[in-house]
DNA sequence: TGGATACTTAACTAATTTGATCGGGATTCT
DNA sequence: AGAATCCCGATCAAATTAGTTAAGTATCCA
Protein backbone atom coordinates (compact mmCIF):
# COMPACT_ATOMS: atom_id res chain seq x y z
CA UNK A 1 0.00 0.00 0.00
CA UNK A 2 1.54 3.12 -1.01
CA UNK A 3 -0.13 6.66 -0.76
CA UNK A 4 0.48 8.06 -4.08
CA UNK A 5 0.46 11.97 -4.55
CA UNK A 6 -3.15 12.23 -5.49
CA UNK A 7 -3.81 10.00 -2.60
CA UNK A 8 -1.99 12.02 0.14
CA UNK A 9 -3.56 15.62 -1.20
CA UNK A 10 -7.05 14.32 -0.78
CA UNK A 11 -6.44 13.07 3.14
CA UNK A 12 -5.15 16.77 3.76
CA UNK A 13 -7.95 17.99 1.71
CA UNK A 14 -10.74 15.94 3.89
CA UNK A 15 -8.69 17.12 7.16
CA UNK A 16 -8.90 20.76 6.00
CA UNK A 17 -11.95 20.28 5.65
CA UNK A 18 -12.64 18.00 8.59
CA UNK A 19 -10.76 20.51 10.82
CA UNK A 20 -13.72 23.37 9.13
CA UNK A 21 -16.97 21.14 9.74
CA UNK A 22 -19.97 22.93 10.29
CA UNK A 23 -22.43 24.92 8.09
CA UNK A 24 -19.91 26.68 6.44
CA UNK A 25 -17.71 25.46 3.40
CA UNK A 26 -14.72 25.74 2.17
CA UNK A 27 -13.34 26.63 -1.26
CA UNK A 28 -11.03 24.63 -3.27
CA UNK A 29 -8.99 28.09 -3.70
CA UNK A 30 -8.14 28.13 -0.06
CA UNK A 31 -6.93 24.32 0.61
CA UNK A 32 -5.12 24.50 -2.40
CA UNK A 33 -3.36 27.55 -1.25
CA UNK A 34 -2.73 26.65 2.53
CA UNK A 35 -2.08 23.06 1.56
CA UNK A 36 0.22 24.30 -1.65
CA UNK A 37 -1.67 22.04 -4.49
CA UNK A 38 -2.18 23.71 -7.57
CA UNK A 39 -6.38 24.26 -7.69
CA UNK A 40 -6.58 22.08 -11.49
CA UNK A 41 -5.31 18.98 -9.59
CA UNK A 42 -7.17 19.74 -6.24
CA UNK A 43 -10.50 20.26 -8.20
CA UNK A 44 -10.20 16.64 -9.73
CA UNK A 45 -8.88 15.42 -6.53
CA UNK A 46 -12.27 16.42 -4.80
CA UNK A 47 -14.26 15.87 -7.66
CA UNK A 48 -13.63 11.95 -7.35
CA UNK A 49 -13.48 12.73 -3.70
CA UNK A 50 -17.31 13.67 -4.67
CA UNK A 51 -18.26 11.11 -6.82
CA UNK A 52 -17.52 8.53 -3.55
CA UNK A 53 -19.70 9.93 -1.19
CA UNK A 54 -16.89 11.49 1.00
CA UNK A 55 -17.64 15.29 0.15
CA UNK A 56 -20.20 17.62 -0.29
CA UNK A 57 -20.01 20.75 -3.06
CA UNK A 58 -22.14 23.82 -3.35
CA UNK A 59 -21.46 25.76 -6.49
CA UNK A 60 -21.69 29.53 -7.31
CA UNK A 61 -20.47 32.57 -5.41
CA UNK A 62 -20.50 30.99 -1.92
CA UNK A 63 -19.91 27.89 -3.19
CA UNK A 64 -17.64 25.48 -1.65
CA UNK A 65 -16.68 21.93 0.06
CA UNK A 66 -17.36 20.18 2.95
CA UNK A 67 -17.56 16.66 4.48
CA UNK A 68 -20.65 14.42 3.58
CA UNK A 69 -21.04 12.76 6.54
CA UNK A 70 -19.57 13.55 10.50
CA UNK A 71 -15.57 13.57 10.61
CA UNK A 72 -16.03 10.53 13.12
CA UNK A 73 -18.26 8.67 10.23
CA UNK A 74 -15.67 8.73 7.51
CA UNK A 75 -13.08 6.01 8.04
CA UNK A 76 -9.05 6.35 6.65
CA UNK A 77 -9.75 2.58 5.30
CA UNK A 78 -12.53 3.47 3.08
CA UNK A 79 -10.90 6.95 1.78
CA UNK A 80 -7.68 5.32 1.11
CA UNK A 81 -9.04 1.87 -0.75
CA UNK A 82 -11.31 4.08 -2.61
CA UNK A 83 -8.52 6.17 -4.05
CA UNK A 84 -5.35 3.69 -3.95
CA UNK A 85 -7.24 0.11 -4.75
CA UNK A 86 -6.43 -2.46 -3.08
CA UNK A 87 -4.50 -2.53 0.68
CA UNK A 88 -3.32 -5.64 0.19
CA UNK A 89 0.30 -5.69 -0.92
CA UNK A 90 -0.72 -8.44 -3.71
CA UNK A 91 -3.80 -8.71 -5.56
CA UNK A 92 -4.28 -12.27 -4.44
CA UNK A 93 -5.11 -11.62 -0.26
CA UNK A 94 -7.15 -8.60 -1.17
CA UNK A 95 -9.95 -9.14 0.17
CA UNK A 96 -11.98 -6.24 -1.48
CA UNK A 97 -9.88 -6.27 -4.96
CA UNK A 98 -8.71 -9.72 -4.85
CA UNK A 99 -7.26 -11.01 -8.08
CA UNK A 100 -6.18 -14.85 -8.79
CA UNK A 101 -2.08 -14.57 -8.85
CA UNK A 102 -0.33 -16.92 -10.93
CA UNK A 103 1.07 -19.44 -8.24
CA UNK A 104 0.09 -22.64 -8.53
CA UNK A 105 -2.10 -23.43 -5.26
CA UNK A 106 -3.22 -21.11 -3.02
CA UNK A 107 -3.71 -22.66 -0.51
CA UNK A 108 -0.11 -23.84 -0.59
CA UNK A 109 1.39 -20.65 -0.92
CA UNK A 110 3.65 -19.60 1.37
CA UNK A 111 4.45 -16.61 -0.25
CA UNK A 112 0.82 -15.79 0.39
CA UNK A 113 0.10 -16.35 3.61
CA UNK A 114 2.53 -13.98 4.60
CA UNK A 115 1.22 -11.50 2.58
CA UNK A 116 -1.67 -12.33 4.04
CA UNK A 117 -0.19 -11.17 7.50
CA UNK A 118 1.05 -7.90 6.04
CA UNK A 119 -2.05 -7.10 4.67
CA UNK A 120 -4.00 -8.18 7.74
CA UNK A 121 -1.21 -5.62 9.87
CA UNK A 122 -2.30 -2.92 7.40
CA UNK A 123 -6.08 -2.85 7.56
CA UNK A 124 -5.16 -3.23 11.65
CA UNK A 125 -3.33 -0.30 11.50
CA UNK A 126 -5.96 1.21 9.53
CA UNK A 127 -9.49 0.71 10.57
CA UNK A 128 -11.25 2.71 13.05
CA UNK A 129 -9.31 5.59 12.48
CA UNK A 130 -11.50 8.29 11.48
CA UNK A 131 -11.17 12.03 9.88
CA UNK A 132 -12.29 12.96 13.38
CA UNK A 133 -9.22 11.22 15.16
CA UNK A 134 -7.08 13.15 12.86
CA UNK A 135 -8.53 16.41 13.99
CA UNK A 136 -8.37 15.25 17.04
CA UNK A 137 -4.44 14.71 16.38
CA UNK A 138 -3.88 17.82 14.91
CA UNK A 139 -5.23 19.25 17.89
CA UNK A 140 -3.29 17.67 20.05
CA UNK A 141 -0.07 18.40 18.38
CA UNK A 142 -1.10 22.20 18.48
CA UNK A 143 -2.68 24.77 20.71
CA UNK A 144 -6.47 25.60 20.05
CA UNK A 145 -6.73 28.53 17.32
CA UNK A 146 -9.48 30.99 15.78
CA UNK A 147 -9.26 29.73 12.05
CA UNK A 148 -9.45 25.95 10.89
CA UNK A 149 -7.51 26.94 8.10
CA UNK A 150 -4.51 27.95 9.89
CA UNK A 151 -3.76 24.20 11.35
CA UNK A 152 -0.60 22.93 10.17
CA UNK A 153 -2.32 19.81 8.66
CA UNK B 1 4.25 -1.11 -0.25
CA UNK B 2 2.53 -3.26 -3.08
CA UNK B 3 4.52 -6.01 -4.23
CA UNK B 4 5.54 -5.74 -8.17
CA UNK B 5 5.22 -9.09 -10.19
CA UNK B 6 9.09 -8.91 -10.27
CA UNK B 7 9.13 -8.86 -6.38
CA UNK B 8 6.89 -11.73 -6.79
CA UNK B 9 9.02 -13.55 -9.34
CA UNK B 10 11.89 -12.83 -6.58
CA UNK B 11 10.32 -13.74 -3.84
CA UNK B 12 9.42 -17.44 -5.35
CA UNK B 13 12.91 -17.93 -6.86
CA UNK B 14 14.13 -16.87 -3.46
CA UNK B 15 11.52 -19.43 -2.26
CA UNK B 16 12.79 -22.38 -4.92
CA UNK B 17 16.91 -21.98 -3.60
CA UNK B 18 15.54 -21.80 -0.26
CA UNK B 19 13.46 -25.67 -0.67
CA UNK B 20 16.93 -26.51 -2.60
CA UNK B 21 19.63 -25.51 -0.17
CA UNK B 22 22.97 -27.15 -0.18
CA UNK B 23 25.64 -27.80 -2.33
CA UNK B 24 24.22 -27.71 -5.73
CA UNK B 25 23.40 -25.16 -7.66
CA UNK B 26 19.82 -24.74 -9.36
CA UNK B 27 19.72 -23.37 -12.75
CA UNK B 28 17.71 -20.01 -14.39
CA UNK B 29 15.74 -22.28 -16.86
CA UNK B 30 14.55 -24.74 -14.20
CA UNK B 31 13.32 -21.98 -11.71
CA UNK B 32 11.66 -20.01 -14.73
CA UNK B 33 10.27 -23.47 -16.08
CA UNK B 34 8.49 -24.54 -12.94
CA UNK B 35 7.67 -20.72 -11.67
CA UNK B 36 6.31 -20.15 -15.06
CA UNK B 37 8.78 -16.88 -15.48
CA UNK B 38 10.20 -15.99 -18.65
CA UNK B 39 13.71 -17.12 -18.82
CA UNK B 40 15.02 -13.64 -19.78
CA UNK B 41 13.10 -11.87 -16.93
CA UNK B 42 14.40 -14.36 -14.54
CA UNK B 43 17.70 -14.17 -15.17
CA UNK B 44 17.45 -9.97 -14.95
CA UNK B 45 15.83 -10.67 -11.56
CA UNK B 46 18.36 -13.14 -10.28
CA UNK B 47 21.10 -10.83 -11.65
CA UNK B 48 19.56 -7.99 -9.38
CA UNK B 49 19.38 -10.39 -6.34
CA UNK B 50 23.11 -11.42 -6.78
CA UNK B 51 24.30 -7.71 -6.90
CA UNK B 52 22.36 -7.65 -3.50
CA UNK B 53 24.37 -10.57 -2.08
CA UNK B 54 21.23 -12.52 -1.39
CA UNK B 55 22.30 -15.23 -4.03
CA UNK B 56 25.53 -16.62 -6.19
CA UNK B 57 25.65 -17.98 -9.38
CA UNK B 58 28.35 -20.26 -11.02
CA UNK B 59 28.82 -19.96 -14.67
CA UNK B 60 29.23 -22.81 -17.07
CA UNK B 61 27.81 -26.27 -18.32
CA UNK B 62 27.30 -27.10 -14.68
CA UNK B 63 26.25 -23.62 -13.60
CA UNK B 64 23.20 -21.89 -11.96
CA UNK B 65 22.13 -20.34 -8.34
CA UNK B 66 22.09 -20.91 -4.74
CA UNK B 67 21.49 -19.12 -2.49
CA UNK B 68 24.45 -16.70 -1.06
CA UNK B 69 23.70 -17.24 2.98
CA UNK B 70 21.84 -19.19 4.86
CA UNK B 71 18.24 -19.01 4.24
CA UNK B 72 17.27 -18.33 7.91
CA UNK B 73 19.74 -15.07 7.78
CA UNK B 74 18.02 -14.45 4.61
CA UNK B 75 14.86 -12.08 5.61
CA UNK B 76 12.07 -11.19 3.77
CA UNK B 77 11.88 -7.19 4.97
CA UNK B 78 15.73 -7.07 3.58
CA UNK B 79 14.71 -8.96 0.32
CA UNK B 80 11.53 -6.47 -0.28
CA UNK B 81 13.12 -3.47 0.86
CA UNK B 82 16.21 -3.89 -1.66
CA UNK B 83 13.22 -4.84 -4.68
CA UNK B 84 10.35 -2.45 -3.86
CA UNK B 85 12.05 0.40 -2.26
CA UNK B 86 10.31 1.92 0.82
CA UNK B 87 8.14 -0.83 3.42
CA UNK B 88 6.24 2.86 4.61
CA UNK B 89 3.13 4.13 2.29
CA UNK B 90 4.85 7.69 2.23
CA UNK B 91 8.67 8.74 2.11
CA UNK B 92 8.48 10.93 5.15
CA UNK B 93 8.09 7.99 7.29
CA UNK B 94 10.47 6.05 6.09
CA UNK B 95 13.59 4.95 8.15
CA UNK B 96 15.58 3.44 5.05
CA UNK B 97 14.35 5.83 2.26
CA UNK B 98 13.18 8.96 4.07
CA UNK B 99 12.19 11.69 1.89
CA UNK B 100 10.89 15.47 3.03
CA UNK B 101 7.05 15.92 2.13
CA UNK B 102 5.10 18.59 1.34
CA UNK B 103 3.28 19.25 4.64
CA UNK B 104 3.86 22.37 6.78
CA UNK B 105 5.74 20.39 10.15
CA UNK B 106 6.18 17.04 10.45
CA UNK B 107 6.28 16.88 13.97
CA UNK B 108 2.68 18.15 13.53
CA UNK B 109 1.65 16.18 10.84
CA UNK B 110 -1.58 14.22 11.87
CA UNK B 111 -1.42 12.23 8.39
CA UNK B 112 2.12 11.30 8.74
CA UNK B 113 1.50 10.18 12.32
CA UNK B 114 -0.72 7.44 11.08
CA UNK B 115 1.23 6.61 8.43
CA UNK B 116 4.37 5.98 10.87
CA UNK B 117 1.95 3.40 12.52
CA UNK B 118 1.40 1.49 8.92
CA UNK B 119 4.61 1.55 8.75
CA UNK B 120 5.35 0.06 11.74
CA UNK B 121 2.63 -2.64 11.50
CA UNK B 122 4.58 -3.77 7.83
CA UNK B 123 7.61 -3.75 9.97
CA UNK B 124 6.01 -5.52 12.43
CA UNK B 125 4.68 -8.48 10.38
CA UNK B 126 7.80 -9.03 8.00
CA UNK B 127 10.41 -8.83 10.18
CA UNK B 128 11.93 -12.08 11.47
CA UNK B 129 10.59 -14.29 8.72
CA UNK B 130 13.36 -15.47 6.74
CA UNK B 131 13.47 -17.46 3.68
CA UNK B 132 14.01 -20.68 5.82
CA UNK B 133 10.42 -19.87 7.49
CA UNK B 134 8.89 -19.87 3.91
CA UNK B 135 10.45 -23.03 3.70
CA UNK B 136 8.93 -24.43 6.60
CA UNK B 137 5.16 -23.22 5.56
CA UNK B 138 5.47 -25.19 1.93
CA UNK B 139 6.56 -27.99 3.74
CA UNK B 140 3.55 -27.74 6.27
CA UNK B 141 1.15 -27.15 3.51
CA UNK B 142 2.81 -30.08 1.70
CA UNK B 143 3.93 -33.57 2.59
CA UNK B 144 7.32 -34.52 1.88
CA UNK B 145 8.71 -34.92 -1.12
CA UNK B 146 11.90 -36.02 -3.25
CA UNK B 147 12.45 -32.90 -5.88
CA UNK B 148 12.72 -29.68 -4.05
CA UNK B 149 11.67 -28.43 -7.62
CA UNK B 150 8.44 -30.16 -7.44
CA UNK B 151 7.23 -27.82 -4.28
CA UNK B 152 4.33 -26.15 -5.03
CA UNK B 153 5.69 -22.56 -4.44
C1' DT C 1 41.23 -26.44 -28.39
C1' DG C 2 36.54 -26.08 -29.66
C1' DG C 3 31.95 -26.21 -28.76
C1' DA C 4 28.04 -26.50 -25.72
C1' DT C 5 26.02 -24.77 -21.67
C1' DA C 6 24.86 -21.21 -18.65
C1' DC C 7 25.32 -16.84 -16.55
C1' DT C 8 26.18 -11.30 -17.66
C1' DT C 9 25.23 -6.85 -19.13
C1' DA C 10 23.27 -3.07 -21.21
C1' DA C 11 20.15 -1.16 -24.16
C1' DC C 12 15.62 -1.06 -25.99
C1' DT C 13 10.42 -1.07 -26.11
C1' DA C 14 5.49 -1.13 -25.32
C1' DA C 15 1.87 -0.45 -22.07
C1' DT C 16 0.27 1.57 -17.96
C1' DT C 17 0.11 4.80 -14.22
C1' DT C 18 0.86 9.21 -12.23
C1' DG C 19 0.62 13.97 -11.78
C1' DA C 20 -0.80 17.19 -13.52
C1' DT C 21 -2.86 21.09 -17.18
C1' DC C 22 -6.43 23.24 -20.13
C1' DG C 23 -10.68 24.97 -21.94
C1' DG C 24 -14.93 25.74 -21.54
C1' DG C 25 -19.64 24.68 -19.39
C1' DA C 26 -23.10 24.77 -15.46
C1' DT C 27 -24.77 27.03 -11.10
C1' DT C 28 -25.59 30.22 -7.76
C1' DC C 29 -25.62 34.66 -5.50
C1' DT C 30 -26.09 39.61 -5.74
C1' DA D 1 -26.52 40.38 -16.07
C1' DG D 2 -22.20 39.20 -14.30
C1' DA D 3 -18.89 37.53 -11.16
C1' DA D 4 -17.57 33.71 -8.47
C1' DT D 5 -17.36 28.98 -7.99
C1' DC D 6 -17.74 24.24 -8.94
C1' DC D 7 -17.94 20.57 -13.01
C1' DC D 8 -16.20 17.66 -16.54
C1' DG D 9 -13.80 15.71 -20.28
C1' DA D 10 -9.70 15.79 -23.07
C1' DT D 11 -4.99 15.99 -23.31
C1' DC D 12 -0.10 15.49 -22.01
C1' DA D 13 4.62 14.53 -20.29
C1' DA D 14 7.32 11.87 -17.21
C1' DA D 15 7.97 7.83 -14.63
C1' DT D 16 7.36 3.04 -13.79
C1' DT D 17 6.60 -1.71 -15.00
C1' DA D 18 7.18 -5.87 -17.41
C1' DG D 19 9.39 -7.64 -20.46
C1' DT D 20 12.65 -8.48 -24.96
C1' DT D 21 16.88 -8.43 -27.68
C1' DA D 22 21.42 -9.02 -28.64
C1' DA D 23 25.83 -9.53 -27.85
C1' DG D 24 28.83 -10.86 -24.70
C1' DT D 25 31.94 -13.93 -20.89
C1' DA D 26 33.07 -17.93 -18.00
C1' DT D 27 33.23 -22.91 -17.38
C1' DC D 28 33.45 -27.60 -18.42
C1' DC D 29 34.24 -31.56 -21.11
C1' DA D 30 35.54 -34.32 -24.95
Amino acid sequence: MKLSQQGEYALRALLVLGMNHGPEVVRIRDIAQQQNITRRFLEQILNDLKSAVFVQSRRGVAGGYCLQRAPDEISLVDIIRHLEGPLAPVGCVSVNYYQRCSCQDEAKCAILSVMQEVRDAIVGALEGVTVSHLCDRVRDFQGPMDNPLDYII
